[in-house]
DNA sequence: CTTGACTCTGTAGCGTGCTTCAGGGCTGAC
DNA sequence: GTCAGCCCTGAAGCACGCTACAGAGTCAAG
């Protein structure tokens, strides 16, 4: 069968054993199967899953707000496509913010970084004119 | 004068009073002067400082990544100024690859939402293409 | 000279996202 | 059948970035 023991699932995922228990307990990994003996038995998913969650979690998502994500799976019933549309543009549009953040802030270590070149290429060995500023 | 008490300096930069004495704990802060009883007095610039700080923290650099940046001021003596610019392009090194990333994932979002719409436009209230894959 | 808003220090607590530990069970190679 | 190496649960602990609280002093207006 094609199912993993949570250390392979943990392994190939680049997670801890214990973070992987930890997210099947928030519910952002579907609950695995058990073997009698209480093992528990992930489907392949469960690894491009967790990645999901990581690539989410680098772009400062919280879990609570990935299992938000991935709960509306469980809602069932109507309107759920629409629903999870208005979630993803929301999301989407709170991306374009952090980028337009981001580049801000990038411009505004960049101007102190071509301050320091502007003045280290007039003495080899200038007072730095950003120790002034920050 | 134009100093300020700690919750002056606090209401202007948006944060707590607690939180700008934690700054300050930190070395985020130039330590303030005192009056006679004990009473910080900051510098108006403190103000300024604490927005780099947020803008900063806004963008994923931790406290701790902050003061490295700050406390080269401390360091005094030689190359301090080669040492910021090589300080910042790292930093900016780091912003640019997280950009990659965010839109990245932001892409991963939009095809999700697309999927949605092409959905929604084919049935007024479809089975959710995306439910079955996250 | 009292009242109320502000300040001080120190310590404890909280939410997030885990890690670590204690105490134990299953399994497969030798 | 035993031993290493995996797995289990539950509870505690940890780093970060604060917030909240206790107990006390300061200070300007009325």
């Amino acid at each position: 069968m094609d199912s993993y023991r949570i250390g392979e699932i943990a392994q190939h995922a680049g997670v801890s054993v214990p973070a992987v228990r930890y997210y099947e307990r928030l519910g952002l990994l579907v609950k695995a199967l058990r073997t009698g003996s209480g093992v528990r038995r992930y489907p392949a998913e469960a690894i491009e899953r967790i990645q999901f969650v990581k690539q989410a979690q680098a772009n400062g998502l919280t879990l609570a707000e990935i299992r938000e994500l991935i709960t509306l799976k469980n809602r069932g019933g109507a309107r759920r496509c629409r629903q999870v549309q208005e979630l993803l543009a929301a999301k989407i549009a709170q991306l374009d913010e952090q980028r337009a953040q981001l580049e801000d802030f990038r411009d505004t270590l960049q101007s102190l970084a071509d301050q320091c070149a502007e003045s280290l290429s007039t003495a080899p060995d200038p007072e730095c004119p950003v120790i002034a500023k920050i």
